[in-house]
DNA sequence: TCATTTTTGTAGCGATTGCTACATTTGTAT
DNA sequence: ATACAAATGTAGCAATCGCTACAAAAATGA
């Protein structure tokens, strides 16, 4: 009985890894089965069905992320706004959390077709990316500063979208323009 | 001869038109076939193949989603960024120009894995959005100018992706922050 | 040891995928 | 009218899809 649950947890992390390199298209249960070192049978053994090997792996991925966020950043440190996003834009277009940024994307696509159980995850993600952010805002909370979180964050997203479309040199140099602005505006 | 080009058209149209409303996912011959009320096997005789159908449906959109953009807002009057990024966003979140966004963020989130077509399109319509911004903001033209025009399309990408996540709400106090910010210093 | 439960392999089902062979109908040029 | 090309329908292929029936093996408890 326990050898399981055991299984099913080695399955979800390495299929996690496997989505993280490879995106949400290549799910098949064969694929995702070959990923996870077991025969598709086996994970249909380990899990209720597809639906539900896609949300385990991402459910880890969105937690991964938060303690990766966490582990970088500790939430006692605040910062101004253009330092903040001068930061997490660095972490996002680095390599550990840059794969993260692309299922982020990926979820947000998905998302806009309400097709779950992306939306919901998606949501999740968003939603910590934003209080991650406020947390390490400087100055009084309120929904000030929450506001301010969430331009950074969409800053962020739209730097990853500028990135994958127009290239590393275009968004760069949003980048720039980004922590000027921030810079002169929210010191 | 001729009805086969004829033919090709009408069912471009078609297709990009489903495309819009239900995303690159639901893609198989027989659904784009179904979407251009004509026999897959048709399909492919007026096409090359599955990859030419999206390809010409993708290209249409792109044409399509430049000539809404100049229909909208002629070249000729320029505005300050805060302005151009104000209506931008009211654009983008309305109904017309909204799919467009929505296929647009498919598109970078496929063009991060380097996926052929959608690369090269996803390329293609961020720079067509740089290009249109550019040209209608205020001030000497330049690399300045540029930096700025790639600041404010990756701020109304992040926003659809904001919206497309965290949702509506979340998305348009982000937008009301971004006009603020460029208000104040980017007058 | 024996009975029961948990784990695993084999094999395949019906549906859908992209695509094609083949035949037939329709149009066109001489 | 006849020959030829273009256009279209029917039918189905091999591959893959998500999933399951069935039974053997392995572990577990009595």
């Amino acid at each position: 009985m326990k050898k399981r649950l055991q299984q099913r947890e080695r399955a979800i992390d390495a299929i996690a890894k496997a989505m993280l390199a490879d995106g949400l298209s290549k799910t098949s249960l064969r694929q995702l089965a070959a990923a996870a070192d077991v025969s598709d049978r086996m994970l249909l053994y380990y899990f209720e069905d597809k639906d539900d090997v896609i949300a385990a792996a991402l459910g880890k991925i969105t937690t991964d992320l938060a303690a990766e966020l966490e582990r970088i950043t500790p939430a006692n440190e605040t910062a101004p706004a253009h330092a903040l996003f001068e930061q997490a834009a660095k972490l996002t277009m680095g390599a550990t959390l840059a794969p993260y940024m692309r299922i982020s994307v990926e979820l947000a696509a998905a998302a806009a077709r309400n097709e779950e159980p992306f939306a919901t995850l998606s949501a999740q993600i968003a939603k910590g990316f934003v209080t991650w952010t406020e947390q390490r805002l400087s100055g009084p909370s309120g929904p000030q500063r929450r506001a301010l979180a969430a331009m950074i964050i969409a800053m962020i997203d739209g730097l990853a979208v500028l990135q994958a479309s127009a290239g590393k040199a275009t968004a760069e140099i949003a980048a720039r323009e980004m922590a000027s602005v921030l810079k002169a505006v929210r010191p």
